[in-house]
DNA sequence: CAAGTATTTGGCTTTTTGGCAAAATAGTAA
DNA sequence: TTACTATTTTGCCAAAAAGCCAAATACTTG
C-alpha cells in the first residue's frame, strides 16, 4: 500500500510542496503578471539572489516555471499557470 | 517587501505544505470518498499510527480537514473539498 | 583576452520535517 | 474501579529544507 501512495501521489505533493513557501508564492504570482530576471525577482524579496535562484529552480524542477535567455539575463516565466486557479481555492477558505 | 511575502503569501503557502506530502495527498483523496477513522487511514497506509495522527493535525491546523468523534474513534472528514481540483491542475500538467 | 554583470553551484550552519516508539489522554465497557 | 481500544503527545534521531557567503559559470563588451 506504501508503493501506491508514492507511486501515484509523489509527483503530485512535489508541486505542492513546490507552492509551499510564501518567497515561491510571492514569485509565482510576480511571473503570472510578466516575465522576470532573477535580479528583479531579487530586488523585490529582498533575500540573497543565490537564495531566490534556488527558490526558482525548485519550481523549474516541478514544471511550475520556465526560463528563456536574454543576453546575460534570464527571464523566468509562468508555465503551468493553472496553478493560480489553485490559490483562488486557499483564498476562498480563507475568506470564511 | 519580505513583510509584504510572509503576510499575504504565509497562510496560502501553509495550504500547499500540508498538501507537499504523498501519504498527506493520499489521505485527502480517501477522505473525499468518505469519512474514515484514524486506524482505518492507518491500516491502508502502513505507517506507525502515530505518524498518521501527525499527518492528520497538519492537515487540520490548515484546514484542510476536521473531525468528529464516534464513541472512541475520530473520524476525519474532508472539509476544504476545493482541494480536489487543485490536484486536478497538476495531473493536467503531467499528462503533457 | 580581460573586466564587468547576471546567475548558478557548493559548502556550511541552522531550522524544520518525518518517522518510530513509548508515555499520556480519551472513551468504552466489564 | 480496572481493563481495553483509539488517538494524541512527547522524545529522540535522521534526513531534508532554507539561507547566506564564496566560488564557479555564462554572457557581454571593451
Amino acid at each position: 500500500m506504501r508503493k501506491e501512495i508514492l507511486d501515484n501521489y509523489e509527483k503530485d505533493a512535489e508541486v505542492f510542496k513546490a507552492l509551499g513557501h510564501p518567497t515561491r508564492l510571492f514569485i509565482v504570482h510576480q511571473l503570472a503578471k510578466e516575465d522576470k530576471c532573477v535580479c528583479e525577482l531579487t530586488a523585490m524579496v529582498g533575500d540573497d539572489i543565490s537564495t531566490i535562484s534556488k527558490h526558482l529552480s525548485v519550481l523549474k524542477n516541478v514544471g511550475i516555471v520556465d526560463y528563456l535567455k536574454k543576453g546575460n539575463q534570464i527571464f523566468y516565466r509562468l508555465k503551468l499557470r493553472c496553478v493560480l486557479d489553485m490559490t483562488v481555492c486557499v483564498d476562498d477558505k480563507r475568506v470564511r
